[in-house]
RNA sequence: UGCCGCAUAGCUCAGCGGUAGAGCAGCUGACUGUUAAUCAGCGGGUCGUAGGUUCGAAUCCUACUGCGGCAGCCA
């Protein structure tokens, strides 16, 4: 055996006549009396092979064992399909059974399963329909993530993970420690305390998980021009909702002489341009979902990736939201942060696709964005789009060293622990920007999928860490 | 974390004070090519956990656990 082999996504285009080894997880079986039909597939493809095996060409005990979940290699003879449905088919000559699979146990079965019963078996749940085509399109869009920064002369870094600086921004983070220890008690695992001095902690000091790597990514942007991240995250927020997840996988693009016009441009290309890449690379699973999870699905993206993000700043969403005559459950005014039910009508309801709001009340974002001039607003980005909501943040960052302590210091933060962060503004301090993306969220919005714990092979959240 | 809802067969659910049900899956058989195959038969349950009310609880009440929806936090 040699992974230098022919796989189904290949039998399936093949000729007919050849002989073959098909090597894959059998879906199901369905038996006449002169003949019985297996879907195998092996991943590599949504569409499953048909193979055929006429009564007699394999012994009874061999096909009891070809069981759904099995796991199996038929050898035979690739044929043109008499029936409806598949092109070509595979005559079975011969079967080798790897792995039986006991059809009383098995938990997949043939008819749907929900996602919540799915997510409690998901180290068996790509074997199905719909995770192997969320895990193939969630590998093609990492791939194309990559390519469209490459392409562009980004940079890839690899910002910590562990930060020892509690400064990164509100999120909660874990705590990184050495200086506790499991004990085994009657009640069970408890934790002890070896020291509860920092200092004699394994950094020296409190060690945290990396809530976002934006700080440290700024710091090879202005040396490198155009760099990104692209790596885990963590977030400790007791978030119960199906697009927060406790681990997830953000992008993080930055660019040096760049601003907020500039930023947002690419955060626009950047999603069409997975999207268009998405379209052409995953077209059967891009079908199933369409037709399975999310109908419109194909025309929704293709639109998106063909026409204009709306953008507007975040006075005139204001005065859309007023106008709405929409009775929302919060009220709106200027300087109130844009609730859910907000955002969902702009992008769903009103303009009815991806819209970049700019230009927010300082007061409610971070410290690190570019004052604008009216001394009320700073040069902010967010990206929403229908179904999701908030896919990337953004902003031109602060690069008036002046400006930045004075903001640091009316958040009651620490001066001395952005020692460093500073000096980018002492020395050779360049206009710069960039977002954050969180891949989750963008893997929802090429899927059609609802929750983002499906979008991902083990999620993380709070109260949840199996497998 | 707050509010709301749900928890019954392997799965999806019905039953809502009086002896536990269906469809699908599974098993056995039938059927000359099916593709969510079809048809017939069979097996399958401490009704989430712990208390309480009642002659009697899957059903009513309380707590806990898990899951989901919405909200907050955000990506």
């Amino acid at each position: 055996m040699d992974y230098r082999r022919t796989y189904l996504k290949d039998l399936l285009t093949g000729k007919p006549g050849t002989l073959v080894e098909a090597y894959g997880w059998v879906k199901t079986r369905r038996d006449s009396k002169g003949v019985s039909f297996v879907q195998l597939n092996d991943g590599s493809i949504f569409t499953d092979l048909q193979v055929v095996i006429p009564a007699g060409t394999i012994n009874d005990d061999d096909l009891k064992k070809v069981t759904t979940g099995s796991s199996v290699k038929f050898d035979g003879e690739l044929v043109e399909s008499p029936g409806s449905g598949q092109s070509v088919e595979l005559l079975a000559k011969a079967v080798t059974i790897y792995g039986e699979a006991d059809p009383a146990t098995y938990p997949l079965q043939k008819k749907g399963a929900s996602f919540e019963f799915l997510r409690e078996i998901a180290h068996l749940r790509v074997r199905g329909n719909t995770f192997g085509a969320v895990m193939r399109v969630r590998n093609r869009a990492a791939y194309a993530v990559h390519s469209f920064f490459q392409d562009r002369g980004f940079n890839w870094i690899h910002t910590p993970v562990i930060t020892a600086s509690d400064c990164e921004g509100a999120g909660a983070m874990f705590a990184v420690t050495t200086s506790m220890e499991p004990v085994e008690t009657a009640e069970g695992t408890r934790f002890k305390l070896t020291s509860d001095d920092p200092a004699e902690d394994f950094f020296g000091k409190p060690a945290y998980l990396t809530v976002s790597g934006q700080l440290n990514v700024e710091t090879q942007c202005l040396g490198l021009t155009n760099v990104y991240t692209f790596g885990p995250t963590f977030r400790a927020e007791n978030s119960n909702t199906p697009r927060h997840l406790a681990e997830f996988w953000m992008i993080e693009p930055e660019m040096a002489f760049c601003d907020i016009t500039g930023d947002m441009n690419l955060a626009e290309e950047f999603v069409r341009s997975i999207i268009k890449d998405i379209l052409t690379h995953c077209e059967p699973d891009l079908a199933f979902f369409d037709q399975r999870i999310e109908k419109g699905l194909i025309e929704t993206l293709t639109h998106v990736a063909d026409s204009d993000f709306e953008r507007v700043t975040y006075t005139e969403a204001i005065d859309m939201l007023t106008k709405s005559g929409e009775s929302f459950e919060f009220p709106v005014s200027w300087g109130c942060d844009l609730q859910s039910e907000h955002e969902r009508w702009l992008t769903e309801k009103h303009i009815k696709r991806p819209t970049i709001v700019t230009d927010y009340p300082q007061e409610i974002k971070a410290f690190y964005m570019y004052a604008n001039e009216d001394g009320k607003t700073v040069r902010a980005m967010d990206v929403l789009v229908p179904r999701i909501g908030e896919l990337i943040g953004g902003s031109q960052r602060e690069d008036r060293l002046d400006v930045l302590e004075a903001k640091i210091k009316a958040n009651d933060l620490p001066l001395e622990a952005y020692w460093w962060y500073l000096d980018l503004r002492r020395y050779g301090s360049v206009p710069h920007a960039g977002f954050g993306l969180g891949f989750e969220r963008l893997v929802m919005y090429l899927t059609g999928m609802k929750n983002i714990r499906d979008v991902i092979p083990f999620h993380r959240s709070s109260g949840q860490a199996e497998f």
